[in-house]
DNA sequence: ATCATGGTATGATAACTATCATACAAATAT
DNA sequence: ATATTTGTATGATAGTTATCATACCATGAT
């Protein structure tokens, strides 16, 4: 998968490792305090995984044995009680940390994750970055605050969330997608009406209807999972006081 | 607050540094891996403080410069809105590192705290903990761990939450309270109804017409703030399916 | 091609929950 | 001591949400 390089004299400022690790979104994030030489050996043992569309990538319960991270693409966070039913915490991109939480809390993954779209992760073993965790306090604590910064976000939704009716809570995640992920008004759900139901605490049929009624007011236009918000100032009210 | 004694033969096996941090249940938690003449350093460095039932220990937005850990008593974390409302996000006990979170993530502290009880709280110059943390991985590791499986509980419990309806939420609050609070069936609410509902996402009405109804069915008894528990695997059924 | 399945859609109804009103006790303030 | 506020308690009602039923369409399987 990777053979050293010995330079290379583009004009990308980030240093090379013989592998595509230079390109990678998340590289600066959690390598900018581990020595090069770390570096290249992580990149080179690094094992790369390509996900389709509902591809289930981590499943809850697994021994927690990778350090796996979203390269590109986009995930669902989610667990799934005995009667099957899902709760869907968080929808990751890249820099969400998306497969980080837990991963030092337990020797399982405390929650499963499905691609939503074609996706790329890397792995890399936990007991090595376990190590250099512990080597190298710098880079712990940066872990540390990314982690944090994540699950701050979730609870701080989840309370968000809580307060809300239907209505306030659909506008919710249409203005999540349209703001967060896709930054445009135009969007292509990536996931299903049940889905949206199961990450905002309502039963499909509502998620349904209450689509339904912000079309009829003219707040937004459906077309299957194609979404156009037209009245953004409105959505964001219903979002915030209805 | 401290002078070093230098040395101590009695029968206490942890280490001595001249202040009472040899009596604190968190030290083994923080400082396994700080070694002795930093411990001795901090330990004269903190400051400790004392709350009553209902002084506020940290208020939402306000600069985040002291590391505070709960040494003893018993606090609420949470959030309160632009109305004034308030929501619960967890009842800490000491070993809860209630007031960690967030610590990292930010620089204002996400959520306020309270004292439910006579609380006794030890802080740090959080600028010291960060030095630590970067100059010990081991140390940095320790408390994301820590911190994890804390963020982990909280999602857990939201999500369960979120499942049940009023006496599902109602039997699990006073089950948390029996079992992870006070270790007994009988024990004395350290919050009122309202408080309650702000932790279990109901209204204060609810909460009291709930307890009435178990008090009714004679699966606890109810007197002000005391509440005993008669029949435990009802309220166990009930908090798990109805 | 046709069948089964899952997703979307809508209405009717039942179930659940919040709100409003009222009452009273307990704690706190003046 | 009395007044005010806060907490507890209960009922009636309005509002909100889930469930059930049905229908249709799109998708993938045989």
């Amino acid at each position: 998968m990777s053979q050293i390089q010995s330079s290379n004299q583009g004009s990308i400022e980030k240093k090379q490792f013989g592998c595509d690790c230079e390109r990678c979104d998340l590289r600066d994030l959690f390598f900018d305090h581990v020595d090069d030489t770390i570096l290249a050996e992580i990149c080179s043992s690094k094992e790369e995984n390509n996900y389709e569309k509902g591809d289930l990538i981590i499943r809850e319960g697994e021994d927690l044995i990778n350090f796996i991270y979203l390269r590109s693409g986009l995930v669902k966070l989610y667990r799934t009680d005995k009667e099957g039913k899902s709760q869907i915490i968080k929808i990751g991109k890249p820099l969400d940390f998306v497969s980080l939480l837990s991963v030092f809390s337990d020797t399982m993954h405390k929650y499963s994750v499905t691609a939503l779209e074609h996706s790329v992760t890397c792995s890399i073993k936990l007991s090595r970055i376990i190590e250099l965790a512990k080597e190298n306090g710098e880079f712990a604590l940066n872990l540390m605050q990314k982690m944090s910064r994540v699950y701050d976000q979730i609870i701080i939704d989840f309370l968000e969330i809580r307060k809300k009716h239907l209505r306030g809570r659909t506008a919710h995640v249409l203005l999540f997608f349209a703001d967060s992920v896709y930054k445009s008004n135009h969007f292509e759900l990536p996931i299903s009406r049940k889905e949206i139901a199961e990450f905002i605490g309502m039963t499909p049929e509502n998620v349904i209807r209450t689509l339904s009624e912000f079309r009829k007011d003219s707040l937004i236009s459906i077309n299957g999972k194609q979404i156009a918000i037209i009245e953004k100032k409105k959505l964001l009210m219903i979002s915030e006081h209805g």
